[in-house]
DNA sequence: ATTGATATTATGTATATACATAATAGGTCA
DNA sequence: TGACCTATTATGTATATACATAATATCAAT
């Protein structure tokens, strides 16, 4: 059997023959992503401080032996995470404001609670349809006073309670919602189901425990949670709101990067 | 003068020539941001669940009457937002877990003071050399008990405490520090100018106010306390450690999307 | 000098083409 | 049956080319 190839001009592309031996190349970083982390690295130990411009696409293309569009691709990804900005006819310059910026995950309890290898269990305290009080309405965001379901329930981490739920759901945009009793699957898992693209809005912040809350998550009075607000919206349109408290003094949220 | 144009054949990029008068296409809104929004649409709407498979770029090329590498483009894109899911060989699925994420900007305290129209002011109140303790040499992720510098300080809006800094700072790593006195600029903007481009791990919680906190904040022994921690590394190298306290009952972190 | 038209320039996007690579499917042979 | 090889396939990347667009620079007319 043959094989055939092509010898004689370069190409950074196809396989190489020396000494007799066809030379298969390595997998390369692809291009794009090294003068990526090439940039990146220049810019981090401040080759090219903030505020600087750096060269045109056109130069670096000719420096890496490549094309523009490669180069583009890099410039646009550093663009996107913040290191770079671009303009056209000005040309890319290195970001003045590095923003710290954290990005939360935010896991469903349940899976939270697994994850450490404990027992989660759930307990519906509430579950009622109510017409919207002036308070439920700004909270949903509604235009007006339509029926919406208010439930509260609670999650525990090997029989400890570990989050209290407190959440309104806007029935006229999630019927469905009157009929499943949350008796067996919490609301927040249910509207992840029911709901999985929604837009959200997360308020973090600190209180102390009132009574009432303190009974329910089995702490002292004025003890410190941590709290977590987050309204769910999609197209405008609100779906849920919902207050999510921790004992604080155990709860940490972390991000790295 | 004259005008060149060509007509006779299909061109969405050229301009066309209609009733004798020359029409120049809107400017649309690019193809592969078309084909991006008009899949998110279709994920959200539900026309495609969670674990589908959509179409090969191949398909929605020539749906859309583009070629593949611009489909290629809105897929990579949607994938990099998390909406979906790629492999090679076997497609693009719409993503089982939509995680929950929320993207903080952590701003310089001072901007985010002065953002709401408030006056910033800043005390400097303790800084000192030191050996590192055990305790610090953790926190820091030293490897042996080198010099650091410790330096607390205080952010003021209006006059009233907004947020307590207490921070290490790795001096082998960052020898400069020791010959800036820090009473007129924060080590915390100190650093940003410094090392613009390092890494970071934020933990966010809340606590309780011990006796010296609640002075310094000027608020009552046990209030709430909203707390961020970061430490930021640059090369696998930690710079710093910090702690940032908040008032809980003032301080709100909110992030949207 | 100010205004307005025009040229220039760097980035932004689209396409055909070619090759690369990962994962799967199918088939052969022991 | 299982181990191994090969073909197939969908995505991934690179390039030359062409046109689009925003912002600046230049220059002429008033």
């Amino acid at each position: 059997m043959f094989v055939a190839f092509n010898v004689g001009y370069e190409d950074r592309h196809k396989n190489l023959i020396q000494n007799g031996q066809i030379q298969v190349r390595k997998p390369r970083t692809s291009s794009f992503q090294a003068i990526k982390t090439d940039i990146l690295k220049k810019i981090k130990e401040g080759y090219w401080a903030p505020g600087d411009t750096i060269p045109g696409e056109e130069s670096i293309a000719t420096d890496y032996g490549c094309s523009r569009v490669t180069v583009n691709r890099a410039l646009r990804e550093l663009a996107e995470s913040g290191y770079v900005e671009r303009r056209r006819k000005s040309g890319t310059r290195v970001s003045m404001n590095m923003q710290r910026a954290a990005r939360i995950e935010i896991p469903l309890v349940r899976k939270e609670i697994e994850a450490k290898g404990n027992a989660y269990s759930y307990l519906l305290l509430e579950k009622s349809e109510e017409k919207a009080t002036d308070w439920v309405q700004v909270k949903l965001n509604l235009q007006k006073a339509g029926p919406v379901l208010h439930v509260r329930c609670l999650h525990l981490s090997d029989g400890t309670p570990y989050q209290y739920e407190d959440r309104w759901i806007n029935l006229d945009r999630v019927p469905a919602a009157r009929d499943e009793t949350f008796s067996h699957i919490s609301p927040n898992e249910w509207l992840v189901k029911e709901e999985p693209f929604s837009e959200a809005e997360h308020t973090f912040s600190a209180a102390l425990a009132d009574k009432e809350t303190a009974s329910l998550l089995e702490i002292a009075e004025n003890d410190p949670l941590f709290i977590v607000e987050r309204r769910t919206w999609q197209a405008d349109i609100t779906i849920t709101a919902v207050k999510l408290t921790f004992p604080g003094t155990t709860y940490k949220m972390i991000s790295r990067g």
